[in-house]
DNA sequence: TGTCCACTGGAAGGGAGGGCTT
DNA sequence: AAGCCCTCCCTTCCAGTGGACA
C-alpha cells in the first residue's frame, strides 16, 4: 500500500491541460481586447523602423487583460524583429521591484548581457546606476520599449523623481531611444504626478474597460475548450462563474481561478463532471484561503494590532477607536515580551490593515471626545479564530472563543 | 460661537542592514 | 578598514480638524 493509493483511486482527472487554466498562461488570442491590441500596436509600430514611439499610459482595473495584452504584443513584436535589431521590449513589474534602485537594476540587467558588467543589486549610487543604464542603452543603438507594470506602486513610496529620470533619458541618448509604457489599475494615478511628468508619461492613453458578463463567459469558454474534454463542465457552470466574477469585479483572472478551483474540487471528490455546486464550494474556499493567506503573512506587529482590535470588539459595544487599540496593544506586547512601537506607527499599521480589507477604519469626529478612527472588523468568525490561534500568541493564556461576536 | 479633544496625516530624520569602492 | 550609498522601519514633531459641548 503506497501513501498515494487511496487518493489516486478517488482522484478523477478532469482537467486535461492544467496549464491553460493558470493565470500565468498567455493565450494565443485575447478575446474582446482586439481594439486595445490594435491601438497599442499602432502606437509602437514605428519602433520596428527605429523611430521612437510615444510613451503610453495604460489604465484599467485588475484582470482586464493589461498584462496579457502587453505580453502578447511583446511576443508579436519579437516575431517581427527576431534578432531585436531595431527594437527590444522589456517588462518590469513594479510590484515586485518597488524602489527606484530596483527598477533601474531590473531594466539594466535585461539590457546588459555581459555578466561582468552587470549592476549589483545594491551598493551603487543611483546616479551611477543611471549613467551605466544610459550608456548601455545607447550602445545598443535601437529602440527600447519599457513596460512598467503596476507603475503606481513605485510612485506611492518614492514620488515621481524616478519618472523624471526615465522620461528625460532620451535627451541624453544619441543612438538609442526609450519609450515607456506605464501600466496601472489606479485611475487616479495621473493626478498624483507633477504636471510635467504627467504629460510626458501620458503622451498616449489607453483604457482597458472591465469585461462584461458575456465577454467573461466567452473568455472562459475558450479556455475551457482547451482545458477540458467535452462534456466535463456542466452547462451552467461557465455562465455562473462569469456572473459571479462580473458582479464582483469583472476580473478575468478571478473568473479563471474560480473555474480552475471548481474543477479541482470536483476532481478531489472523485466526481466526473464539474457542477455549480463545485463552483459554490470554490467561491467559499477561495475567499477563505486568500484572507487566511493575507493574515498568515502579516508581520507580528500587525497581528498583535489585529488581536487587539478583535479583543476590543469582544468586550465593548461602543465603537473601537485608535486609542483603545493602542492601549490593549501595549499590554499584549508586554505579555509577549515584545517592545511596543510608537502610537504613530501603530496608527499607520491600522491604516495598512484597512487597505488590506481586514478591517474598516473610518476617520470620525466625536466632538469633545476628539477625532479619531472608528474601527470595525471585516472578517468572519472562522478567520477571527484563525488569528487568535496564530502561533505568535502561544505564550499568552489560552484563548476562549467569544460567546457572541459583533460582525458586519 | 468658540473651545478643545484625540487624534490624523505629513514631513523629516535616524539608524540598522544590505553591499560597493578605495 | 573606512567611507559611501540605498532602502526599510521606525520615531519625533507638528500643524490641522470635525463636531459635541459649554
Amino acid at each position: 500500500m503506497g501513501a498515494f493509493d487511496e487518493s489516486k483511486t478517488k482522484m478523477n482527472i478532469l482537467i486535461k491541460n492544467r496549464n491553460i487554466l493558470q493565470t500565468t498562461y498567455i493565450p494565443d488570442q485575447l478575446p474582446h481586447r482586439e481594439n486595445e491590441v490594435k491601438n497599442i500596436v499602432e502606437i509602437i509600430t514605428p519602433s520596428l523602423y527605429k523611430h521612437k514611439p510615444s510613451n503610453i499610459l495604460i489604465t484599467g482595473k485588475t484582470g482586464t487583460g493589461k498584462t496579457a495584452v502587453l505580453n502578447y504584443i511583446g511576443k508579436e513584436l519579437k516575431k517581427e524583429d527576431p534578432s531585436e535589431e531595431n527594437c527590444s521590449f522589456l517588462y518590469v513589474n513594479c510590484e515586485i521591484v518597488d524602489n527606484p534602485y530596483g527598477m533601474l537594476f531590473n531594466i539594466s540587467n535585461q539590457i546588459i548581457k555581459d555578466q561582468s558588467n552587470k549592476i549589483p543589486f545594491t551598493g551603487w549610487s543611483l546616479d551611477r546606476v543611471y549613467d551605466t543604464l544610459i550608456n548601455s542603452i545607447d550602445k545598443e543603438n535601437k529602440i527600447f520599449i519599457i513596460v512598467l507594470d503596476e507603475i503606481d506602486r513605485i510612485l506611492q513610496k518614492n514620488g515621481d523623481d524616478i519618472f523624471y529620470f526615465l522620461t528625460t533619458m532620451n535627451e541624453k541618448l544619441k543612438n538609442s531611444k526609450v519609450s515607456i509604457i506605464g501600466v496601472t489599475n489606479n485611475t487616479k494615478f495621473t493626478e498624483l504626478l507633477t504636471s510635467k511628468i504627467r504629460s510626458r508619461l501620458g503622451e498616449e492613453k489607453v483604457v482597458f474597460p472591465p469585461y462584461n458578463p458575456e465577454q467573461l463567459q466567452d473568455i472562459l469558454r475558450k479556455r475551457a475548450e482547451l482545458a477540458f474534454e467535452p462534456g466535463v463542465v456542466e452547462e451552467g457552470v461557465i455562465p455562473y462563474c462569469a456572473a459571479v466574477s462580473a458582479q464582483d469585479s469583472g476580473d478575468a483572472r478571478k473568473a479563471l481561478d474560480l473555474l480552475r478551483v471548481s474543477a479541482e474540487k470536483a476532481e478531489r471528490r472523485g466526481d466526473s463532471i464539474v457542477t455549480e455546486a463545485h463552483v459554490k464550494e470554490a467561491i467559499n474556499a477561495i475567499e477563505k484561503d486568500t484572507v487566511q493567506e493575507v493574515i498568515r503573512t502579516l508581520p507580528s506587529q500587525s497581528k498583535i494590532i489585529l488581536r487587539s482590535i478583535i479583543e476590543n470588539h469582544e468586550k465593548k459595544d461602543t465603537s473601537v477607536i485608535t486609542g483603545d487599540v493602542y492601549s490593549l496593544y501595549k499590554e499584549i506586547c508586554k505579555g509577549l515580551n515584545i517592545s511596543p512601537k510608537s502610537e504613530k506607527r501603530v496608527a499607520d499599521l491600522i491604516s495598512e490593515l484597512d487597505m488590506l480589507g481586514i478591517i474598516h477604519a473610518r476617520v470620525k469626529s466625536f466632538g469633545r471626545q476628539g477625532r479619531t478612527r472608528e474601527i470595525e472588523l471585516n472578517i468572519n468568525k472562522d478567520i477571527i479564530e484563525f488569528v487568535m490561534k496564530d502561533e505568535l500568541f502561544e505564550p499568552l493564556s489560552k484563548y476562549k472563543p467569544p460567546k457572541q461576536t459583533k460582525l458586519l
